[in-house]
DNA sequence: TCAAAAGTGTTCAAGCTACACCCATGA
DNA sequence: TCATGGGTGTAGCTTGAACACTTTTGA
């Protein structure tokens, strides 16, 4: 049994891919060995199967390039402008994952074009994956100002300074340390380790972690990490 | 030219309608007189057109209920689980819309079976619909706690003792007065229009008016209308 | 003249901002 | 021993929550 009248459409799906490497927020862009706009920068995408959820399928295309699974990832818009793709009607749901830079399978990247951009230096993409870059970006400055995603691209064990490094990177601006610490230690989702972090330079800092329980269970209580 | 390899898919446009009449949140819902699940009550929607943007098609789908043009609409997510839709794997993306109650053509809703039903009542809907619905329940108590969008579904004047049983609606909860009148007035959103509601059984309130300008360029500014 | 709704004022506590000061580390 | 980075404390201001009082209107 199928719907008579109207006519069905491509489905792709493409995700931007953010990463924290200790000072820049960073996107990880292909560049395409295939037409259309082959040499050209892009996201990572992928075209929904026939019998695939948008959530699977996202997940797929984000383990292709990354070898990762269980990665935070968050639907954004879908864009439907009918001219959007040169080659065909095509409406793409836009994702964005947060990820553990040092943990993905870097040269499995490298393998399929993949390299890091800062978000500063992203180059021009095709289509109109600029604009869902905007709208990844506007909404991971939303979000993260209210709710506590931006763990998500943090080390297991991290310092209070590298969290306010990536709040820094996030929102492009300079915060003050002393009322930064404080306010990240009272909504008391971090756990100090007892471990100090051996790479630091001078004074080592104290590692935390998060308290599991508490980031699942608060993660859609608002927390005013940012004032917007 | 065409993409050779994956399959195209049904694509939907589903609107929750959104409403208030002085008392309570309502939303506006079909009774299905066709298959599948004829009989039962659903969201408005329609299929997208080979040649529609997204956004055009949800406007369309929206006048075609409600005769209205120009309304505030905002995208929600696409839901796809491949068995959502019993008769053919649909992508299903979903809108809301805010309107203001009195403006829409009820003669048009009734011929197209149209019902407004109070929240709080709604009946179970079809498929996927009441997830539907609670997402965009969440996005909108999201967002008019901090933005103005609670006046899309006001008429042009008003008083803010309305806006308050507005604001008390979306959150089914109890607001005080004086804190409430100050918190609006601050924003400096209103203008004062000088008349009374003459509707107003004993002291008649004062009616006021967006200062469209500021409204549209301080729309995706912060305001706090209510601490979450 | 009384009840219900609307407008304005005040107080207290909590939170945020903007600072100063001290400690630990490695060059 | 000195520069750099990390941790804690505090004064002053702003904001929000919880209140009381007054005014207007129709029954």
């Amino acid at each position: 049994m199928q719907y008579p009248q109207a006519s069905r459409i491509m489905l792709a799906i493409d995700c931007c891919i953010f990463g924290f490497d200790g000072d820049d927020l960073k996107i990880l862009l292909i560049k395409r060995n295939f037409e259309p706009e082959a040499g050209k920068w892009s996201l990572m995408g992928g075209f929904l199967k026939e019998n695939e959820d948008l959530e699977i399928a996202a997940g797929r295309i984000l383990h292709e390039l990354t070898g990762l699974n269980n990665v935070y990832m968050e639907q954004l818009k879908a864009h439907g402008k009918t001219d959007r793709d040169p080659v065909e009607r095509t409406v793409s749901i836009c994702f964005f994952a947060l990820i553990n830079i040092h943990e993905h399978d870097s040269e499995l990247a490298r393998k399929k074009n993949g390299q890091w951009f800062n978000i500063a230096d992203k180059p021009n993409l095709i289509f109109d994956h600029d604009a869902m870059v905007e709208s990844a970006l506007h909404q991971i400055r939303y979000k993260a100002a209210l709710h506590p995603i931006g763990f998500e691209l943090l080390p297991e064990k991290f310092t209070i300074p590298q969290l306010q490094k990536l709040y820094e990177a996030i929102y492009d601006s300079k915060l003050d340390r002393r009322n930064f610490s404080r306010k990240i230690l009272s909504t008391k989702l971090l756990i100090s380790t007892g471990e100090k972090n051996e790479n630091a330079a001078t004074n080592k800092a104290m590692l935390y972690k998060l308290d599991s329980e508490k980031y699942k269970s608060q993660f859609n209580a608002f927390h005013y990490f940012i004032n917007l």
